[in-house]
DNA sequence: TCAACACATGAACACTTGTTCATATGAAAG
DNA sequence: CTTTCATATGAACAAGTGTTCATGTGTTGA
């Protein structure tokens, strides 16, 4: 019984090369996790609608909540998960909040994923 | 002290051809709930790393947990998530499965979330 | 200066999600 | 067949997430 890790398959080796090629080419860690936290904005269907909104125009608040039938305060959370993100800004405009795309990535990202889901 | 909806603006009337033409615009929910959904997928650094050695090349499970050092357990459950929502695909190759993207939207999807990463 | 309005925010809660641990399945080699 | 190895899976648990409710903040207009 001599010490072993557990996850190992028993001969990668076959297929060291490959393995140790594609970990070379592998991002930084970090890189990942900025990666997966951008694609977890999307990944919400409330910031979604928000998000396709915002693609057609930009908008205030409350017009927001009523269009997409959500509670002002979701919505409202949400709208500030956004801006941490940086994918949406905001500017006072009179009484209102007008908001808007931050980025024109936003616009490329969903695009991609609209072709594969509309096949 | 009439009904009133308490989640409306006082005038969304300002901008109410705005916000009309945005809801007829707006994709089915259904179409809404799918795209969330699928970059749910690519929400979670696991998974965004499998994908990641995916697209550099096909592998077998145990090399997978290898090369990312993560347990067999957990990359076998988010192999079978990233199956049901067909991103990926497997046969059998002897005594290991073999695991490779199953759709090339994944590789612009990801590079788009690239693009916006590294600025 | 005060009331009304648009929006933000904190706490609480239900729900979802990802991991681990233990064990099951199932092909393959002896 | 039986054992071994690669992978799958179920249960349990911790952590994360999104909504609601109640209330706070700041701006506008009377």
């Amino acid at each position: 019984m001599e010490e072993k890790n557990e996850l190992l398959c028993d001969e990668p080796a076959a297929h060291l090369d490959v393995v140790d090629r594609v970990r070379d080419v592998l991002p930084e860690d970090d890189t990942l996790y900025e990666l997966a936290d951008l694609f977890k904005m999307f990944g919400d269907s409330t910031r979604m609608k928000i998000l396709f909104v915002l693609m057609e125009s930009e908008m205030c608040v409350c017009d927001i909540a009523e269009l997409l039938g959500i509670s002002q305060s979701a919505i409202s959370h949400q709208l500030r998960i956004l801006k941490q993100a940086k994918l949406i800004s905001s500017r006072r405009e009179g009484k209102n909040i007008v908001c808007f795309l931050a980025d024109d990535h936003v616009r490329s990202i969903i695009d991609q994923g609209l072709n594969h889901v509309l096949e």
